[in-house]
DNA sequence: CCGGACTCCTGGGTGC
DNA sequence: TGCACCCAGGAGTCCG
């Protein structure tokens, strides 16, 4: 569910809660996680928060001697509410803070993530192999198309591979490719270096965009307020098979790349 | 190395 | 109201 956008939205409005505060407690309903959550979340207790960041799609709590790590899957969200509130359906863990206040992860379908680890977090395994972020100058259509030369495969999943680049989850990537006027079935390796740079500014661009909307709710995704995210109303292409293109008027189509459904122009994209 | 298929799990929507 | 079926925003793993 949530991609980059979703995740940098729920880190801003869990970070001021966390940083500066001690863990009291870390309470786990249901290890039973994407996998099992280890006991050593529980290392966390009695432990002052040094800061909080994203890398791709992850959440990173430092406490100094490593930290937490969490993942939303694909239904997974955070919300800030009180240590004394009834959990509800789906709320497998708590990270209990000397405030009161608890941070509380809610994930019906339990591909969410949570995790120690051992410093330095960017040697953990989920994170070694990961490529730039988006937002970062490292990216760049150079980029792309230097890791593109020689592939093959449909450029839609290109750029959804984390080690290309992170957090452009099937949403962003339709949007992205649709600004740029690239097909998303085109062979990454058939696309010019001019084309990617058009890319790349895309990615950016809608990615920039969303996470000032506060992400995208096509369905259930709620900030750590408990309210959704309004760049649903932005979406040029994702979910509006059969409906005008805003550019030519031709159906948008939708079609299965990567076993991902994928939405685009014919006409506009090629 | 690359690309594609499969996998984990629950719930919402649809059509009969 | 019930039920079968399809679909879903992620991403690691396995296999050819």
């Amino acid at each position: 569910m949530p991609e980059l956008p979703e995740v940098e939205t729920t880190l801003r409005g869990v970070e001021p809660h966390l940083t500066g505060h001690s863990i009291r407690a870390v309470i786990v309903r249901n290890a039973s996680l994407r996998w099992p959550v280890p006991v050593e979340v529980s290392r966390a207790e009695g432990l002052r928060v040094l800061r909080c960041w994203r890398r791709a799609k992850y959440l990173l709590i430092d406490l100094g001697q490593g930290g937490l790590l969490i993942h939303l899957g694909m239904s997974g969200s955070l919300r800030v509410c009180n240590a004394e509130d009834i959990p509800r359906k789906h709320d497998h863990f708590d990270i209990v803070l000397d405030s009161a206040s608890c941070i509380r992860f809610n994930d019906p379908r339990r591909f969410g993530v949570f995790t120690w680890w051992d410093p330095p977090a960017e040697s953990h395994k989920l994170l070694e192999n990961l490529g730039p972020e988006p937002l970062s100058e490292a990216f760049s259509g150079n980029h792309l198309w230097q890791k593109s030369r020689g592939r093959k495969g449909a450029v839609k999943n290109f750029i959804m591979d984390g080690r290309i680049v992170v957090g452009v989850g099937n949403i962003y990537a339709s949007e992205a490719l649709y600004m740029s006027g690239i097909h998303p079935a085109r062979p990454a390796g058939r696309i010019s270096a001019a084309r990617y740079d058009a890319l790349a500014g895309a990615i950016s661009d809608v990615l920039r965009r969303a996470i000032r909307r506060g992400g995208t709710t096509l369905r259930d995704f709620v900030n750590s307020d408990g309210n959704p995210g309004y760049f649903a109303q932005e979406l040029l292409v994702y979910e509006r098979a059969g409906l005008p293109c805003f550019q030519c008027q031709a159906p948008i189509r939708r079609k299965v790349i990567g076993q991902r459904s994928s939405y685009y122009c014919a006409s506009c994209q090629r």
